[in-house]
DNA sequence: TGTTAGCACTCCTCATCGCCGAGTGCTAAT
DNA sequence: ATTAGCACTCGGCGATGAGGAGTGCTAACA
């Protein structure tokens, strides 16, 4: 016997709903979201307490249909809770913004996350991995846009005589690479030379200004090696042109296959086939992008159809305030939102925290 | 109507299978790869022309079940090819070392693998992806390991006052950078001079032995930046250990569920699971890794049970001559050997000369 | 007027049953 | 050695029916 959550009266769309439907409303959530069973009036006034009758229960039910936050499967079957009521659902405490973190917990991934990852594409891949095991959903991860920091380091180093390696470090320690082809090949002091004009020149650069702008003027005046820069310009350019990739990870896909909506093996493989499709993927989580810090997309409110029964929440995390990334949650409508938002919480506070280093929990 | 394969008598195991048994159990073979389902005599004997009667295929099938090559579901079902058989089937064309390759299909996959690789482990993620969606398989690719390469250029970077981002390259290009802490700050003039030092010293030692000696002697005669140096070593000497770390990429997981062996839910799941766990999935690829350039492990030759009724391929790539790393397939037993061997051999050839640049087929 | 008990009705789920067909194994004929 | 014939096996599938959870409606009640 659990009692209902006691959520305050709400109004949403149409009508402003009353306690008691409220809280009929909720323990129906409350009760499909851990068995995915449609539930009946008899089973509610039973589970829960509200002090009501079975019947007066029906009539609730009946109205909140009528009101189209539940739904049948059948003509006589139990009910079954609409994305609109999981939107009033969510709605009613994300709003909250509830603080109430676990400390414990938030360190525990901290310590995880910083212990395995040397690199910042470790950073977000584990962020994946971790996020699905700790919640048993499917995981996604955003690396970072980094088109708007600054170039601290530019490095030219030849690997063979028409290959050369570049090497571009922005001002929080993101390092991107890139090997290319020289027709002709250039002398390492050469190259030196170059690169030491290149930092001069860069350096405090944005990737977004060096994309942009032609490089070519700037580098007029270094007629000794004006051939090879020329020569340079559209490679480096090229090359950062696609240093700003985005990339994207899903993780715990087979995570999928425990809800039991998915029991039926054509319905999941249209869904991991989407969230295979990287490209697809992406869209979404860049779609929204103007949005909070967290993002909640229900059911039917997902554009494409293979979601269209999936509910996606995201978390944004900063680098100096700016939000530069994303991670995700996917799975079935009927979602642990709370449990879910809070982790996601925690995953982006801490992936921030030390891609900020702002707070400088020193290895020991 | 087609003709059964003409494969020449072979022996193995135990007996040696007469030329009409071999017909017989490579028909069974192809059928049960293409179609999923067990296969009758008469069903044989009206799909493969072999010149007898269905109660002569019934006798073969009958022997060849005693000898282990076929099973039965249940008394009276049809038969399906056994791990034994498919072991047959595959060394009979594995030692032929089939050259045919489709160099057009080749050239495609190049330049895709090319277009989209600006890094290494672009590369080895794109192959894993590509590979999936040409074969509609699910496949994994292991980037390499490059403990055996020598270091090229070092350099150390200040991100700010107690962050310093330290950039490794080797010989080929390959770039691994791990951001680490220090107490006390380090000027950067200073830090530019431990970066020559560096790279005096190690330039041409390879990681595995900067990992093996203790760094200390080396530094001993710089006794002016003696104290950041001592400092830095145990650090860098930690960065260098977490940098040949491998990584292992699966993708086309959802593929599994296009397998008529699959529909039910209970058996993908496990196997999902397994392959979504990076660690163990990466001790099955390195474990054979004395092995050859095309490794296939079938059924319960598979030592981890999830993987008991499945097949993987394996195809190493190499780096000047070295195995460095492998890309591979997993799928039913009943997969289709031959195609995948095919495809394999491509991808893994076409990674191994991306990486060596050997033939320079310069971007236009 | 809101709440509740009672009851008929709906419809899904699941187990049972029997038929059909593909396939085997054996025997006897060629 | 090969083949035709035949009895037998067994999984798959659709039809059938019982059981149960749930609804909606009506009438009684505080």
């Amino acid at each position: 016997m659990r009692s209902a959550n006691n959520h305050p009266g709400e109004f949403r769309g149409d009508v402003m709903l009353d306690d008691r439907k409220m809280r009929v409303l909720y323990a129906i959530i409350d009760s499909y979201i851990t068995t995915a069973e449609p539930i009946g009036s008899r089973t509610i006034s039973k589970s829960f307490n509200l002090g009501v009758s079975s019947a007066t229960i029906r009539n609730e039910m009946s109205d909140l249909e009528e009101l189209g936050y539940l739904n049948k499967t059948h003509t006589s079957s139990g009910r079954v809770p609409s994305d609109k009521a999981y939107r009033l659902y969510v709605d009613s405490f994300i709003k909250l913004d509830n603080e109430t973190i676990n400390k414990k917990q938030k360190m525990e991934i901290r310590n995880a996350l910083e212990r395995e990852s040397k690199e910042l594409d470790q950073l977000i891949q584990n962020s994946a991995r971790l996020l699905s095991h700790i919640t048993s959903y499917t995981a996604l991860a955003l690396s970072p846009q980094i088109k708007e920091t600054r170039i601290k380091h530019v490095q030219l180093l030849p690997i063979d005589e028409y290959q050369i390696l570049l090497i571009l470090v922005n001002e929080n320690g993101l390092v991107k690479n890139t090997v290319f082809k020289t027709e002709q090949a250039i002398p390492e002091n050469q190259l030196n030379a170059i690169t030491n004009m290149l930092n001069e020149r860069l350096r405090n650069i944005s990737f977004n200004q060096l994309n942009k702008d032609s490089l070519k003027g700037m580098f007029n005046e270094f007629y000794k090696y004006k051939d090879e820069v020329e020569r340079l310009i559209p490679i480096i350019n090229k090359s950062v042109e696609s240093m700003d990739s985005i990339d994207l990870y899903a993780d715990g896909i087979g995570m999928l296959l425990n809800f039991p909506e998915y029991k039926d093996i054509d319905k999941v493989k249209s869904l991991m086939s989407f969230i295979e499709d990287k490209d697809q993927l992406m869209n979404i989580l860049l779609m929204d992008s103007i949005s909070r810090d967290i993002n909640i997309s229900i059911g039917q409110e997902n554009i494409y159809a293979p979601l269209k029964e999936c509910s996606i929440i995201t978390a944004t995390y900063k680098l100096e305030g700016e939000t530069v990334g994303k991670i995700g949650i996917i799975g079935p409508t009927r979602m642990d939102y709370l449990r879910l938002i809070k982790t996601l919480r925690i995953f982006s506070d801490n992936i921030s925290e030390i891609i900020n280093n702002s707070n400088g929990s020193v290895k020991r």
